[in-house]
Formats: structure tokens, sequence, C-alpha cells
DNA sequence: CTTAGGG
DNA sequence: CCCTAAG
């Protein structure tokens, strides 16, 4: 009957614990990192150069010596009417993506019309019925920004940035490699406020996993936290929210009403004399979501990126948490009555919804908006520490949070401004302080297995176009082309999800499982399989024949 | 750390 | 996704 049960798709439970000690290195840190980063941001800006497509074109054409990073580039004379035009083309791989984000957008079926309508629903703030009674608004789009989970997002915020970029790794991608972890000398700096912001974004965490973080696992953790480019953070007010709470159902509580409107019809004994509490969901808040996009892409684009980022954020497993008038209730078994979610509860004005992150999701701390970042650095990451240490007493909720607090003041009218944002790569503080939890979340939950996070569309898009051009087996440079922003994607991921695509692509579409790859998709991922097991194949028959005869000749061959 | 494959 | 042998 009530829509609280609707939403009850929690996962885990585990609470991350938090632990208290942060250094002085550690603020230290906070501002050194900082400021190298600032400086970084600065140098770079002042460099940048963007290449004509023309140019491209004839770089790509004239271009015989293919870089090292390329070798196994497939063969011009393939390319004459093979299947991998596409990753010859002069803008490469990006140019691709976005040109199929747009086309995706003219009505390419990528999730179905059930997910464009909530899109619009998401833009349009209209107001769905759900479940009989609740109803759940979901406003400020404007202001939505991709997750740091989001994985479309990470495309998107690739493929705009470095559009006309050369065919070749080195200048198509050439991504910072900000983290201390990726120290690859492939790739050259990006120009351009996305690279600078990734920098921003990427700098404190080598600075965080270089004391603590050695476990592959924990760094999931940590780059699992990153948001990406954030680009209108100044219109987001100050923010202010639950170290807990990811998004939030706000509600209001009406009281009075005896019977559920929508049961009416099916019968008033339905409905007996029970007291109801009719429950409004007035607005669903979707923080923590950064989504950049070049202006020529589509509305439609657009929408998808949005609907793939609140999609993943969904599924990646949260519960509902709910709090009555400011207090967060934890029983489960209690009765709304008992609670005190009654409609003779006057002073019951608001309820709190709010999905948290389930045991396999990163805490989540928020901040402020970037540009406050330097400044309240420091008192932000005081601030977090303190609550950390209150949190440990498992009274943060009320202690912390009054329902003032949650910000159900001013916001529930307007969906505005509350766009909490994840306290990650822009504040060092938020990595000092999540980093504080983590420690502790560590020894409770040893090596847990990572969230399944299944593979979009366009993330297989990228991959096969990745592998297209790469080959099958290099996965470290199809993670660096294709997923570079995807930090929960890991070379292995990738070939693993290769490996599960070429089967895809073998068996019916009956036998397929999961959201529908493209057709078009699973041929490339066929044709490029079948070439690239061929290519090795020959590779080999060269190594082995050239073994009979001279060794140089064999270095030739190889070379060649 | 990367690859390659089985689990 | 995980685990691991191997390079």
């Amino acid at each position: 009957m009530f829509t609280y049960f609707s939403f009850y798709f929690c996962f885990g439970q585990k609470r991350r614990s938090v632990d208290k000690t942060v250094s002085a290195d550690d603020n230290n840190m906070c501002a050194i990192d900082l400021l190298a980063t600032v400086a970084g941001h600065l140098s770079f800006e002042s460099g940048s150069s963007l290449m004509s497509v023309d140019k491209l074109i004839e770089d790509h054409r004239v271009k015989k010596e293919v870089p090292e990073e390329e070798k196994p580039l497939m063969p011009v004379a393939f390319s004459e009417e093979n299947p991998y035009q596409g990753s010859l083309s002069p803008c490469g791989f990006s140019s691709v993506i976005n040109g199929k984000l747009e086309d995706d957008a003219e009505g390419f079926s990528y999730s179905g019309a059930t997910d464009s309508c909530q899109v619009s629903n998401f833009s349009q703030d209209i107001k769905p019925v759900i479940d009989g009674d609740a109803v759940v608004s979901v406003g400020s789009t404007s202001r939505t920004q991709v997750p740091s989970i989001g994985n479309c997002a990470s495309h998107g915020l690739r493929d705009d940035v470095n559009l006309f970029s050369r065919d070749d790794d080195e200048n198509f991608s050439g991504y910072v490699r900000p983290r201390g972890t990726k120290n690859s000398p492939r790739s050259v700096p990006r120009i351009g406020d996305r690279r600078i912001r990734k920098i921003l974004a990427s700098r404190h965490w080598k600075g965080s996993s270089r004391h603590t973080d050695t476990k592959p696992w924990r760094n999931y953790y940590l780059q699992n936290q990153r948001s990406y480019p954030i680009k209108k953070r100044k219109y987001y007010d100050h923010i202010s929210d639950s170290i807990t709470d990811d998004y939030r159902l706000r509600t209001k509580m009406h009281r009075g009403s005896r019977t559920v409107s929508s049961m009416k019809g099916q019968g008033a004994s339905f409905v007996s004399s029970n007291s109801h509490v009719k429950l409004r969901i007035k607005s669903f808040r979707v923080p923590e979501l950064f989504i950049e996009i070049p202006e020529s892409a589509t509305v439609g684009s657009l929408k998808r990126m949005v609907m793939e980022a609140v999609s993943t954020l969904l599924s990646d497993g949260h519960r509902v948490g709910l709090m009555v008038q400011g207090k967060k209730v934890r029983d489960d078994n209690k009765t709304l009555h008992q609670t005190g979610i009654s409609q003779d509860n006057n002073h019951l004005d608001s309820l709190d919804f709010s999905l948290e992150p389930s045991s396999e999701m990163p805490q989540l701390l928020t901040s402020h908006p970037l540009e406050h970042a330097y400044k309240e650095m420091l008192p932000v990451c005081e601030a977090a520490t303190t609550l950390d240490n209150v949190l440990e007493s498992d009274h943060h909720d009320s202690a912390l949070f009054p329902s003032d607090s949650l910000g159900n003041n001013n916001m529930t009218e307007d969906s505005k401004a509350m766009v909490p944002m994840a306290l990650t790569d822009l504040s060092p503080s938020g990595t000092l302080c999540r980093k504080s939890k983590r420690s502790e979340q560590q020894q409770q939950q040893a090596a847990q297995r990572r969230i399944r996070r299944p593979f979009s569309v366009s993330e297989v898009e990228a991959l096969v176009q990745a592998v297209e051009k790469l080959g099958t087996g290099r996965w470290r440079d199809v993670k660096l082309r294709a997923f570079e922003d995807a930090d929960h994607r890991t070379y292995v991921d990738l070939k693993d999800k290769w490996k599960t695509l070429v089967h895809t692509a073998k068996i019916s579409p009956q036998q397929r499982r999961g959201e529908p790859v493209p057709q078009e998709l699973l041929n490339r991922v066929l044709n490029a399989h079948g070439y690239w097991t061929q290519h090795q194949l020959q590779l080999q028959q060269n190594v082995n024949k050239q073994q009979q005869e001279t060794p140089s000749q064999t270095e030739a061959l190889l070379l060649h």
C-alpha cells in the first residue's frame, strides 16, 4: 500500500564505518596536492591547439609509418571495404562515438520506450503516480550531474572533448595520466578544461592511494568514487547533505485521508476502516550526476546519457532509508504507527526517504561546489572528520542531520539546488575523509566482490571500436583508449566482456540475456574477433616459419 | 603490471 | 567478476 515498500530494493546494508585517524600529513597533502593541481591546471590551459579535420584526414592518409602503439593496425587494403571503416575515420573513435550518440538519439532503440519516458519524466518534472498513491516527481535535471559511477557519462565526456584528434593512439586519447598508479608514457597531456578537471579530479587520488591502497579492490573503491568533470558547479547552491544519503526521496505526509484514492475503484471493503497514510513524494533527487556534452549533441543523446547515468545509479544497489522527524528508522519491523508515521500525528509533516549506498558502494560524502573547494577545503575536511567520529557512535542520523539539515525547509517545493555532489575528487578533503573510512571498511569487508556492472550499449560500442583497432591482445591499450575514464572497468573486465561478447554474438538472440546488444555491434564483434584471431595465427605462423630461417628475418617480419 | 584462460 | 599462472 505504501510506496515505501515499492522502493525497497536494497542489497547490502553494512554501513561503512569510520577510521578516525586523519594525520596531519594527510591534511598537508590536501593543500599541497591542491596547489599542485592548480598549477597544473594553469600550465595546461595555455597550450591548447586544435587540428582541423582536414588536416587530420590528410595526416591519416599520408601517414605511412604507424606508431608503435598502433602496430597491428589493420592493413590499409583491408579498409577498402572492410567493416572497420569507422575505426579508420579521420576522427577515429571520438567521431564515431559522437555520431553514434546522435544517431541513437534519433530513435535507436537503446533502452526502449520506457526509458525514454523516464527521461522525459526526469527532465520535465512530471509526476507519475506510483503505486497507487505516492507521487514522485523528478526535477532539476538542468543541474543534474553525471554520477561518478556512471559509465556512459565517461564516454560522453571523453568523446566530445577531443573531437578532432588524430586516429592514432598518441594523439587520439592523450589523456593525462594523473594517477600515480598509471605512469604509462604513452599518453600525452591533453588540453582543455576537461583535462584540467581531470587533473583536479585525480590528483589527490594519487595521494590517498599512495598511502594506503595497494590492493586492486581498494583501488576500485577509490576510483569508483571519482566524479567526472563538472562543468557548471556554480549553479549549485551551498550543498549540505547527509553522509550516507545519495539521493533523497522527499516526502510529505498527508494526513486525514482514510482511503487511498486509487483503491476506491477496487471496492471499499478492501480499504476498510484502517488508518492509512498517504505519502506524496514530492521529488526524487538524483545527485552526483555530472554531464558534459558538446553543444552539437542532440537533445536525445543528452537524455540518453542522463538515463544511462540514472540507471547505473539505481541499478548499482542501494537501500532505502527512512527518516522520521530527522531520525533514521532502522527497525524494519516497526509499524508505521509505532514509528510515528500516522495520520494522527500532527507534528509529523515530513518524512525523508533516502537511497543509501549499499554495502558495496562507497560512502558518499557531499561537498561544496568546486568554486569553494579551495577556501573550504580544510574546514570541510575537519568537519568531515568530525562527522566520521560521530558516525562511530551511530547516532549521526539524528544528531548531525536533523530534518532541517536535510534541506527540506526550503527545498521541498522546488527541486532545485539540492544536487548533492559526492565529495570526491574536487575536494582533497573528500579523499581524506573517505580514505579514513575506507581503511576500516577494508578490515571489515575483506576482499569483496565488486559490484556487477553490466556493460551499457555505449560501452560495448566503445569496446568494439577499440578492439577493432587495437586487436584482442592489448587490453591495457583498449582500456586506456576507450575506458580511461571508466575507472571501474579494468582491462581484465574489458577482456572478459569481449569474451562474453564473442560468445553472445555466436548464440541465438533468444539465448541472450540482459540489455540487448544491437546486432550491428555483435556483427562487428564477430568480424573483429575473426580478423584478429586470424591475424594472430598469421603472426604465429610467420614466427614458426622464420624460426627455421634467419633470426634477423624473423625480426624484420615481426616488425613489419 | 599485463596477458590469457579457466572458474 | 574472480583467480592465477606466466611473462
